[in-house]
DNA sequence: CATACGTGGGA
DNA sequence: TTCCCAAGTAT
């Protein structure tokens, strides 16, 4: 039962996972660390080149905090959800501060740290240091409410039943094997929209195919507004921060959006953020670069 | 618990 | 083209 799904995922996996540059031997707990953080809400195929750049100009922990925090906004590029950067940075220094220049071994330690929640503290746990301890993602919770719990979806928010079930099938030998497997397995052929059944290694054990694979039936997903929202402004705003040196007069950011209302607006909360400064009495600059 | 928070690729 | 969504976190 569950025993089959472990081992047979697990076997899965080592003839058929995907050759990411932090999967290489040798990788350091930062180079997981970082990988970590760059994923959250970003595919891993679009993470790894800017992993690598990251991993050369930074190599510690040590080498991250000593620069501007705008540096790492700025090399941040297009990833998404920049704020990420900031934390990132953020967690350089507490590791600098209070951990001796190292990644923190523990889940508890790691959670304590800017940016690092309850799935980057288990990933970064099990994978960098080989705690035993459920590490759950979208995928992971896919797959168990497929294989196990015979849904085709979890619901929108984590429930202590699912932390109950990764729990339980979290095995007491290969967890570091097993929490790689099942998310592996979930983004590559468990995925949301178009799962490959059909190359299922287990197929005849999955409660979702036994119960003939019933549509969704809870809450709806809310989609993620886009278009005119604060979050493109502020993606536009930032956009031209980065990719020009030190500060810029508020007359050439006032061109990225019409909207007076809603661009000051951005741009206020981007300062509040600590993603840009003021600088000067019109200017504006990703931190440290004034 | 719901909501805000970037970006780009695939169907 | 429009919609979905991808190794989540903070509030």
């Amino acid at each position: 039962m569950s025993t089959d799904l472990v081992v047979r995922l697990n076997d899965w996996f080592l003839a058929h996972s995907r050759p990411l540059p932090w999967r290489e031997p040798g990788t350091t707990p930062w180079g997981i660390f970082l990988s970590e953080v760059m994923s959250q809400q970003t595919p891993v195929a679009r993470v790894a080149p800017l992993w690598q750049e990251w991993m050369d100009r930074w190599p510690t922990p040590a080498d991250l905090a000593a620069a501007p925090a705008g540096d790492a906004v700025r090399h941040w590029g297009r990833l998404g959800y920049p704020r990420r950067a900031l934390r990132l940075h953020a967690a350089a220094v507490a590791m600098v501060e209070r951990h001796d220049g190292d990644v923190p071994s523990t889940s508890d330690e790691l959670l304590a740290l800017p940016g690092v929640g309850e799935y980057t503290a288990a990933a970064v746990a099990a994978f960098a240091f080989g705690e035993r301890i459920p590490v759950i993602d979208t995928n992971i919770r896919r797959v168990e409410a497929r294989a196990v719990t015979g849904v085709q979806f979890p619901r929108p928010s984590l429930s202590a039943a699912e932390r109950a079930l990764a729990a339980q099938l979290l095995p007491h030998e290969d967890h570091v094997l097993w929490n790689a497997s099942s998310m592996e397995f979930g983004a590559v052929v468990c995925t949301a929209k178009a799962p490959a059944c059909g190359e299922c290694p287990v197929l005849d054990l999955c409660a979702w195919q036994q119960a003939g694979a019933p549509a969704y039936d809870g809450p709806a997903r809310r989609g993620q507004a886009w278009a005119g929202t604060d979050r493109m402004v502020r993606g536009k705003l930032l956009a031209v921060l980065r990719e020009r040196d030190g500060a810029v007069p508020h007359d050439d950011l006032r061109q990225v959006w019409d909207d007076e209302v809603q661009r000051e607006r951005c741009l206020d909360s981007l300062v509040a953020d600590g993603l840009v400064d003021l600088v000067g009495d019109d200017s504006f600059a990703l931190p440290g670069h004034a």
